[in-house]
DNA sequence: AGCTTTGTTAACCAAATGGTTAATTAATTG
DNA sequence: CAATTAATTAACCATTTGGTTAACAAAGCT
């Protein structure tokens, strides 16, 4: 039996090429030949490691549904104060998906087309905590009067859709505007700071 | 021959049906005897007044893009000022997602999984002219000092991420805050005033 | 009415697909 | 080293799936 840890095993090359598939075309698209063949084993493999494609999926599912939301917890519980969180939030997030630009859509996509993952998969791994301090943290500023009075959850929506829309609506961003892949990624590197300003400049007092 | 213009001809449950499958389950997983049954018709049928799963797959498509750029262009041409466009796209276009709530996810997610849908059938059938003219109305603003700079495609990026986002997330969102849809569509409806005010708290001088 | 076009059905078909099996090889262990 | 266990392969299988066909029914037309 090869070792484990070594990275080209049976198992972790067909998570490599399971990962590509299934994000290329989800769940119902993916094929488990397809699969195999990228990770260049015998398809009997797939079910030896996994037992079938569903679990396969939700290892996949899994994975990509905690990148989403990273471990912020140390950002919001640093001593930075209310704006300099946001603006570090922002940025780091935006960061986290141009590594990962496929996982928003990815997720939303698949939570949608099978509700039960959702429940089955996210509650039971790792609920972000970082979204609770950012509520709390965003209550305690509207109470001292540092920002305008705004529902929490609304400025939450707002920080992440524009966060993450961008990608999900990459393929009609550039038929829309006709920027190729580099403009693209120029743009979101400069969203960095511009959506920061722009989240602070509409609540501060 | 059933009459053509009669609602429940034949074709008309095609499309009624096709919409429904093609909705729920995307082009990968929807199933021709699926879409069959729920029309109450013969598989055969289907390929009689389509041709095949593609060709109605991409009438489907065709009709969502097209609700997804909602003909704002009477709006752009209107002679309010400035702040009140602002609001009134945002209230318009979230009031025309929440009547079909699925679609922005379904084709962002179509356009990624089949990126040549999108150059065959979008450019051809319409391209959102009001958008170009969101663009010039604020590009104008910013040259009459009525708000900050900002680069246009940022802020139009801002607006629709504000808008439609949610809507993709839904999932997520009822997972993260335990909300139910009432409450959702409830919150959706605040989104209509507080989304325009948060980009006009932003951008005014 | 008789002929043609249009609409509809049930049965059928080939290819694709997820999954299994039995035999084989490579490690592991006592 | 022999025996056991783990890993791998090729061939196979049952079902599903998109699509077709041939026969039949219903309109439309002259």
């Amino acid at each position: 039996m090869r070792d484990k840890r070594n990275d080209s095993s049976t198992e972790e090359k067909i998570l490599i090429a399971a990962r590509l598939v299934f994000i290329e075309k989800g769940l119902a698209g993916a094929r488990m030949q397809d699969i195999a063949d990228r990770a260049e084993i015998n398809k009997a493999m797939l079910h030896y490691y996994f037992k079938n494609k569903e679990m396969l999926f939700e290892v996949i599912f899994r994975e990509m549904a905690g990148k989403l939301f990273p471990h912020f917890e140390r950002l919001m519980d640093s001593d930075l104060n209310f704006f300099d969180k946001i603006r570090s939030i922002v940025s780091s997030y935006i960061e986290v998906i141009m590594q990962n630009p496929y996982i928003p859509l990815f997720v939303m996509n698949e939570m949608n087309k099978n509700p039960e993952m959702g429940i089955k998969n996210f509650f039971e791994a790792q609920k972000p905590g970082f979204v609770r301090k950012l509520r709390d943290s965003i209550e305690e500023s509207v109470k001292e009067d540092l920002i305008q009075p705004i529902n929490p959850i609304h400025l939450i929506m707002n920080i992440f859709s524009m966060c993450a829309f961008p990608f999900i609506a990459k393929p009609m961003i550039k038929l829309l505007t006709g920027i190729e892949d580099d403009d693209f990624k120029n743009m979101m590197e400069q969203r960095k700071i511009l959506v920061a300003e722009f989240i602070i400049n509409s609540i501060r007092k």
